[in-house]
DNA sequence: GCGCCGAACATACCATGAGTATGGAGAGCG
DNA sequence: CGCTCTCCATACTCATGGTATGTTCGGCGC
């Protein structure tokens, strides 16, 4: 029988990292006191430390929140059914879907690199969206859909890529409209890569 | 006559972005505070709020000292001789090896956008860097060297994976040998835009 | 040379916010 | 029923960005 007190605490911790990402993503890190965050979730800065070693921790965890949803959707999709191919297309799909979203954005591509420093970010990326963008690759690599290129370097260049791009969608005036072109540029991109007939269908 | 007092003020002026440019390059600009940075100096933090409205505006500063540089040597390479094919291979080159620069990487690119906000980051290489991306792009479809491919978001999601893939080298074991692979398949990416025969030479 | 004006700083102070130390309340358990 | 330990609140400290005010000194009219 899981005690009602363990209920509370998970419930505050919850609010607070919920709180962390609302206003991070709002007003980013360095513009987010700890007190707002607290008075948010209707806590004091008290609890925060209780379940935090600090601000850095926070944003971690609020890291983790936005970057484990979008994982769990690309997860989905490039584990799921399909050719490679169309794994991959889907995936660029959901991968674009997701930079629109702001928290995202902001926490998880703009801020995270600064905040926890660029090794650690890259060590979490490794293991979610990265991570997924270049067994993506590898797994076409190896159906023989593309050229063998070096998996790890361009896999860099393609996120790096996907990043700014989401960035420029974002904050276009039209971004329905920039995001055509951009997923038109890269379909092109992929579709030179490759071996067999193309198919530019995307999503 | 200049003065000699305008002399004295410029001095320190200079002095003060340089110490910026240090401090922000080895601790970031959270972690460095102006009172070392006046030290470093060896002036206080009066003489800073002279010549400075505030932290942000002498990160500009430092920002626009760091990307003047780079902007300088990228310029000269691209409106200088040779067929706009071997302008833009030769300015690639260039545009890593400033990418090794620390000061570059970690002002301009990784927090630039974080300090200055992604807008007015964006405003400013605009004018810099990434305008020349865009328009050596925009000469190589312009000669008809490459596939007319919309010039705008192209040059962005170029340039993302340019920046990104540099922070991949300059943290790299063996930054040579990565350095050596990405060129291999940014190289390889455009030759497979271009439309006549291709020269993988670069430099 | 003399006084004075203003630019170019220095010094002293304030406000905010991250982090800490300590106290208290109540759930669970014997 | 009291003991304990988690969970959280309150009340601080300290670093730092920013401000307000004082001070020096080069340039310049007279």
């Amino acid at each position: 029988m899981r005690s009602r007190r363990l209920d509370y605490s998970e419930s505050t911790r919850s609010a607070l990292v919920d709180s962390a990402v609302e206003l991070f993503t709002k007003r980013g890190y360095a513009g987010t006191s700890l007190d707002e965050i607290a008075k948010r979730a209707r806590v004091t800065k008290g609890a925060l430390y209780h379940h935090f070693s600090g601000k850095q921790a926070l944003f971690e965890a609020a890291f983790d929140q936005v970057e484990s949803l979008v994982y769990d959707r690309l997860d989905k999709i490039m584990t799921g059914e399909g050719t490679p191919w169309e794994r991959a297309l889907a995936g660029l799909n959901a991968f674009f879907r997701a930079c629109l979203d702001p928290a995202y954005q902001r926490i998880a591509i703009h801020e995270a690199p600064v905040v926890m420093g660029w090794e650690r970010w890259r060590e979490a990326e490794e293991r979610c969206s990265f991570g997924l963008v270049r067994s993506g690759l590898q797994a076409l690599i190896d159906a023989g859909e593309v050229e063998p290129v070096p998996v790890e370097v361009t896999a860099r260049l393609l996120f790096g890529a996907l990043s700014s791009a989401a960035t420029e969608i974002a904050s276009s005036p039209d971004p329905k409209k920039v995001r055509a072109e951009i997923e038109d540029v890269i379909v092109r991109m992929l579709v030179r890569l490759r071996r067999t007939e193309p198919d530019v269908s995307i999503g």
